[in-house]
DNA sequence: CCCCTAAAGGTTGCATTGACTTTAAATCGT
DNA sequence: ACGATTTAAAGTCAATGCAACCTTTAGGGG
């Protein structure tokens, strides 16, 4: 047997939702060091006897107050370099949460602020992050993206019911672009399994009243609504955050 | 603080070749308890002052002799319920890696044979697998089926200089399908920077002779290889795997 | 020399897409 | 009351992409 030295495994949350038609971030402010009083993804150490999804689950509850089976919630990646955390050697399962505009999160159990932070501003380096947790955000947007894509987790982020628009600002907020409304819902409404009609519609200051929508039972997003031309312009442009 | 326990972390190989035009796995027995004598997929433990990318590289060259720097090698999943090891709290980081046809690989360093085993009867259950390795091998196959989509990894399973038919025989034999050669061509031809010509052609037994091609420097594959149509059908008749 | 084989390239019809236009259904201002 | 305004929803159309099929090319062998 090779050298072994005690390792401590944690899980890591980015919990996204879409607040004004932005992408928002839950960031925790770190009420011990390493690290003290800089912003960094709520996460905690995994307990004995459970899983890492529950783990992520009660880190989910304890920071968000929000019960998180009712959010999406996927392994990311794992992140274990040696020298990631100063205290020692500890690995960290990254989970990517999905959710609808949440009321103001509540201080977490070590008595931390929690705050709703836009994406961009913070991969833009002006909220710096604690340990590597600027690099788990960029691969957890880029998760994201290319979720939406395949899967039907878009409406994950709209309270139900919702409106085709409701869904379209997801995805140009996720995205980063403008989509063409007309042809977005075409697209929404072929894809099988995906919106079911409640037969209601929401009447709002001005325009013709909206359909509104609960989710559907498909998972698998067929045909794929793919991000091309426009899209995928804009992001080459933002390529640096690869 | 709540209850914490000592934790190990191990890093798990699913790592897949065509053979004859199958896809294989390769399986080492396992020499010791628990599950002595079952097939696993190779691993260890990862060591102190590594990186989990390092360990996976590091089990990759013991178990199979061969330069992991050379094959691609990416993370997938972790795996971590409590009861997945009777050992104590093992959780595991799987790495997928993808080469080539190999040499028949070399006992690990633990005497441990190892084989190439056809994935597909391996899933249906015929080589019964050792922890939850069969779960992990069933996901890291779905990957590896999602990455030809979208990216040129399908040149890593070819020697170079490789033909075009070649490259079709990967695909087809992890999507499980039969390609239109023609239609093919014409795809991966057009996809920017997947395949640089050498100039050199192959002459067989039969037929025009095929130019020979190595890989370019893309990664991203534009446009995406989408099975779609028959390989969807074909998929939704295999959908017992998911 | 002709046939066989596999590679390489071409043709065609259908489905999808992006850009744009038109119609529909509500409120608001005068 | 009624048209202006606003947003949703539906339609149009040319360009593109794709699967299926067909033709030509370049080797070897009888």
């Amino acid at each position: 047997m090779h050298e072994r030295e005690p390792v401590a495994v944690t899980v890591d949350l980015v919990i996204f939702t879409i607040r004004g038609g932005q992408l928002h971030v839950l960031l925790i402010e770190r009420g011990k060091e390493p690290f003290l009083g800089r912003a960094a993804l709520p996460g905690g150490y995994v307990r004995k006897g459970e899983t890492l999804d529950e783990a992520a689950l009660r880190e989910l509850a304890e920071e968000t107050g929000l019960d998180g089976r009712r959010l999406h919630l996927e392994q990311v990646r794992t992140y274990g370099d040696p020298g990631r955390d100063p205290r020692g050697r500890v690995i960290t399962v990254a989970y990517l949460a999905l959710g609808p505009d949440m009321p103001v999160p509540m201080a977490g159990t070590d008595a931390r602020a929690a705050r709703w932070e836009a994406v961009l501003p913070v991969l833009g380096g002006e909220v710096p992050l604690a340990f590597d947790h600027e690099v788990i955000l960029r691969e957890a947007l880029e998760r994201a993206r290319s979720q939406l894509e395949y899967t039907t987790v878009a409406a994950a982020f709209c309270p139900e019911p919702f409106t085709i628009a409701d869904l379209r600002e997801v995805y140009e907020a996720v995205w980063g672009v403008v989509l063409d409304p007309s042809n977005f819902r075409r697209k929404v409404t072929r894809a099988e399994q995906f919106l079911e009609t409640t037969g209601e519609r929401r009447i709002l200051d001005a325009g013709r009243p909206a359909a509104l929508y609960r989710r559907g039972p498909a998972w698998l997003l067929s045909p794929p609504l793919l991000r091309a031309g426009e899209v995928a312009r804009a992001q080459v442009s933002a390529a640096s955050l690869r």
